[in-house]
DNA sequence: CCAAGTGTATTGTTGTATTGATACACATGG
DNA sequence: CCATGTGTATCAATACAACAATACACTTGG
């Protein structure tokens, strides 16, 4: 797999490591990456986007502790083969919840008509 | 105004600094917050959140820049007379903007059908 | 075997951000 | 005038992310 399946933004407000590690755990419940499947070496992501290796390395750490992924020994890490690859939509909409709690919320404060959100994130979808 | 229009919520990732500003400037794009109006005093909002009087006034500073909000001096802040109030649909949207995309892009990354995402989106919306 | 590739532990440094404690300047109302 | 209420400037403490530079243990392929 490619180092460029992560997209990386350096002056979000959110660590980077942790950018990886929930982009990591969605693209895994999502079936993009699919158990046993190798992920890109610490080095290449690092080299790849510019970033310390010890970051990368420390997003597929925290993944591996959560049973995402699996480390195989001199070789690199592969995604854990009991991860559960194509949960029900049920348990993936699970993970989107605090996005979604977050924009909804957002919207009662901005007073916004229900039907400009919705149409707003199917263009988005398209686009 | 009371001390309790303001959600926050202490051990989340975003500051609360940030997430004062946030909310009041969707509050007053919304017009929940109309100009003129007073704002609750920086101790007031502390002690009703248990949080440091100079995080309050951070915000308020910071909206304060942004022409959000009025310093009067020795009486407290008040919402900004010139801030768009009821400024369009299309203006307002632009500051859900950032929350949509996020919530788009997620989405993709677990590969979830657009339609379960509408319907998530609306049911939390009505709950 | 060994070169080259894995991830990672370690130590230290740097930069930044958030929050807190205190003291101050100002305005209002009695 | 002065007690009481505003906001805030200032300084300090703390936490954390990210980087840097090694060194190490391990596996694979030649």
């Amino acid at each position: 797999m490619d180092a460029s399946i992560f997209t990386i933004q350096p002056n979000a407000a959110e660590p980077i490591y942790r950018q990886l590690l929930g982009q990591l755990g969605r693209m895994i419940a999502g079936g993009q990456l699919a158990p046993g499947e190798r992920l890109p070496s610490v080095r290449e992501v690092a080299g790849h986007h510019a970033i310390n290796p010890m970051t990368v390395s420390r997003a597929y750490g925290l993944a591996e502790s959560e049973g995402l992924l699996e480390r195989r020994r001199g070789v690199g890490m592969v995604v854990a083969t009991q991860a559960a690859p194509a949960a029900g939509d049920q348990a993936r909409m699970a993970l989107l919840e605090p996005a979604a709690r977050e924009l909804v919320r957002q919207a009662r404060e901005l007073e916004l008509p229900i039907e400009s959100v919705l149409k707003r994130i199917t263009s988005l979808w398209e686009g």
